[in-house]
DNA sequence: ATATTCACTTGCGATTCGCAAGTGAATCAA
DNA sequence: TTGATTCACTTGCGAATCGCAAGTGAATAT
């Protein structure tokens, strides 16, 4: 379910962005076919990885959510961010990373209170590419 | 690079169950196609996450192997081997997993360790199927 | 000398893909 | 209130990728 181009990577966005509705995956500069990205949301949402919820606000808007079971792929994210930062094939910058791997416990802790929280500031400040996944 | 179907199902069974030929992965049970075994391990050979090596014994025997970079992926593959496991989609032994999660440090120590002394040995002993990734 | 094994390669029909355009419902701007 | 815009998708279509079956050439076994 994970083997594709795309679903690890609307995860890692969950996750560590903060994005929450279509348009914000749709835009953010991977560019994923609309097609794809629905497809593969609903995928994720058949195996249970991520849910949606109306906003009050708006109600043509869905926001999508990590469930349990999503939030519980936090360490393979996190180790997959940190390898791609150790052989050169993200934009993190290094300094950051080497924060994240010395603090690997809390930073865990801290991406699962977000998500309780639902605190979007994103997890990694102005953190903005890793296409190479 | 890692997002497809079959790139990290190669390397955890060049990691954990100690595949080394082509014959191995091929008939691992999980049916990769020869043309797209041939293709995934040209491409991981490109962007160095393995190589290849002659084996004295049989000219026509290739042997692949994990690089330092491929082999610095056991962190996300223990994590995602253990996420599978918490979240039923394996058949690896849930104590097995118990005990993974327990030992994380040693777990990737010694994985580290049967890398660099080519020791064969499956990590988990036993250790049957993982399709679902 | 013949058969088998090994790591692939080739051909081909089927699936999946990316791109562009369109849909319907909800919201905004006049 | 009415027309334009925004939102989350769908649809159509050509192109790329896929799985399967069969074949290749070199090396090894009998």
């Amino acid at each position: 379910m994970l083997g594709d181009r795309w679903s690890l990577l609307i995860i890692r966005d969950l996750m560590v962005r903060g994005y929450r509705t279509f348009k914000e995956f749709q835009q953010s500069g991977e560019g994923i076919a609309t097609n794809i990205l629905a497809d593969r949301l609903q995928k994720l949402i058949n195996v249970d990885i991520i849910s949606t919820e109306q906003v009050p606000d708006d109600r043509r808007s869905i926001h999508y959510r990590l469930t349990e079971k999503g939030i519980d792929l936090a360490p393979v994210l996190l180790d997959l961010l940190i390898w791609g930062a150790r052989h050169e094939e993200t934009s993190a910058p290094c300094a950051v990373i080497n924060q994240l791997e010395a603090n690997r416990e809390s930073v865990l802790a801290e991406t699962r209170r977000r998500w309780k929280d639902r605190d979007l500031t994103p997890l990694i400040p102005k953190f903005q590419k890793e296409n190479k996944l």
